[in-house]
RNA sequence: GAGGGUGUAGCUCAGCUGGCAGAGCACAAGGUUGUGGCCCUUGGGGUCGCGGGUUCAAGUCCCGUCACCCUCCCCA
């Protein structure tokens, strides 16, 4: 029979690696609630307009990368390709506007989309993210970008923070306006991928590497003319909050989202230790995205983390108790090990016992194997022996044996 | 969507100008009565990614195909 693997692009996520995912997510987690955000799980699949509405009809994600497809009813959905737009969703759909106050939420699961796979990348992966709906003040976008860092810092990753802004929505859309009509005069100089951009990406135009497109571009309307004195009032006030915070910031006057809905800061935590993926962790603010999707107009703002990258900077995960050992030295013993064995995992210990039969010799190098900190050899008169030091102890009942050992693991 | 690299044992890989498919690690059983790690002995393991072609003979040469990895693009 042909061996069926798995789907390009999808990965089972096991041994060492399902160690630091839950390392990851845990402690993001330990973080996301130290902040007082609530969580919220998502549902996977979504109706297909959620995402052109607010990703955007033009993007990459929209237009080549999403599992699209019909469900038995007829209706066109999607797998989410990212957070956000199911959180406004829900934020929109479940009146959480009108509780008043403002809400927090953290979520976490998978992404899919249908990209070339490459090095920190995959078609399903997996997201850590927060959003805040219902506050306009800079002080969110400085404690959110805070938040990000107290989660690297706590997985002890380092990382380099860009941030911009792209002004409100009247005034990037006015930009964009004016700077398409430039590029276009250009156009003749700008390299292929750029006069596609044009159209679908123009901002993106400005961060191009080839030589020819930065020339080009040299004289190039810049987004701070155009900004509103609130835009900059906003820009300067979160630059202030995060150097008083002590969070080091790079401005970047180019960094662009690939998404449509973010207005005013956006930000980027970025690293080179692992290959071209380097975006670790991303997000900004989206004011008009909720008013857009239907709902109230509500000023929001979110992140997102790769967990498969972060991964990847994990370097020392925390150690983890050895187990205990239960072995019956022979099988008529099998009985007393499966008691002494629930004994010890209700005291609250990581036992093992040995389910395999054969020699004592095999099964001892099982248990070195399992990598015992102590076998209990389960007998008349039972033994303790430290793995470490190859001492062994005989006792006259299992009782004071789970004893001595609950004193020396417990 | 475009480009490059790699597919041989469970893993990491050797295998020259075509001539009997290998090593290390891992695995299993032993090295005297009921005790791990180190060492020694023995053993099990392979559609050489898949399909075609050339040849007396193909892991090796040719064509196709698939998968994985990496890069561009894009993004977390």
């Amino acid at each position: 029979m042909a061996e069926i693997k798995r789907v390009r692009g999808f990965q089972d996520i096991y041994g060492e690696n399902v160690k630091k995912y839950r390392y990851v997510v845990d402690t993001a987690r330990d973080i996301f609630k130290r902040y007082n955000f609530s969580e919220i799980i998502l549902p996977y699949v979504e109706d297909v307009s959620l995402f052109i509405r607010s990703v955007g009809e033009e993007t990459d994600i929209v237009q080549k990368e999403m599992y699209v497809f019909e469900d038995r009813g007829g209706r066109k959905v999607a797998l989410r390709p990212e957070g956000t737009a199911s959180a406004v969703r829900a934020f929109i759909e479940e009146r959480l506007y009108a509780k008043g106050g403002y809400h927090k939420l953290f979520y976490e699961g998978a992404m899919f989309r249908h990209e070339r796979p490459q090095a920190g990348r995959y078609r399903q992966f997996h997201q850590i993210g927060a959003e805040i709906f219902g506050v306009s003040s800079p002080v969110a976008d400085a404690e959110l970008i805070k938040m990000v860092k107290d989660i690297l810092d706590a997985l002890n990753i380092e990382a380099r923070l860009e941030i911009n802004t792209l002004g409100d929505f009247e005034s990037r859309k006015e930009y964009v306006r004016v700077l398409k009509e430039y590029l276009k005069k250009v156009e003749n100089s700008l390299c292929e991928d750029c006069r596609k951009r044009i159209e679908r990406n123009p901002l993106r135009v400005l961060d191009c590497k080839v030589e020819g497109c930065r020339e080009a571009t040299r004289e190039a309307p810049v987004l701070i003319d155009f900004l509103s004195d609130e835009s900059i009032e906003r820009f300067e006030k979160l630059k202030e909050y995060l150097n008083n915070l002590g969070v080091n910031y790079q401005v970047n006057p180019r960094l662009v989202r690939g998404l449509d809905y973010y207005t005013d800061t956006v930000f980027e935590f970025i690293t080179d230790k692992i290959g071209a993926q380097g975006t670790v962790a991303a997000g900004g603010r989206y004011d008009t995205l909720v008013k857009q999707l239907g709902g109230p107009d509500t000023p929001a703002l979110g992140f997102a983390a790769g967990i498969e990258r972060l991964m990847l900077l994990v370097e020392n995960l925390p150690i983890e108790r050895k187990p205990v050992v239960v072995l019956p030295v022979v099988s008529e013993f099998n009985i007393d090990a499966l008691k002494v064995a629930g004994k010890l995992r209700e005291k609250g210990i990581k036992t093992e016992l040995i389910l395999k039969e054969g020699s004592l010799k095999s099964r001892m190098k099982l248990a070195n194997k399992i990598g015992a900190e102590y076998v209990v050899f389960v007998s008349e008169k039972p033994e303790l022996k430290d793995m470490e030091t190859g001492e062994q102890e005989q006792f006259d009942n299992v009782e004071n044996l789970i004893d001595v050992l609950v004193e020396k693991v417990g």
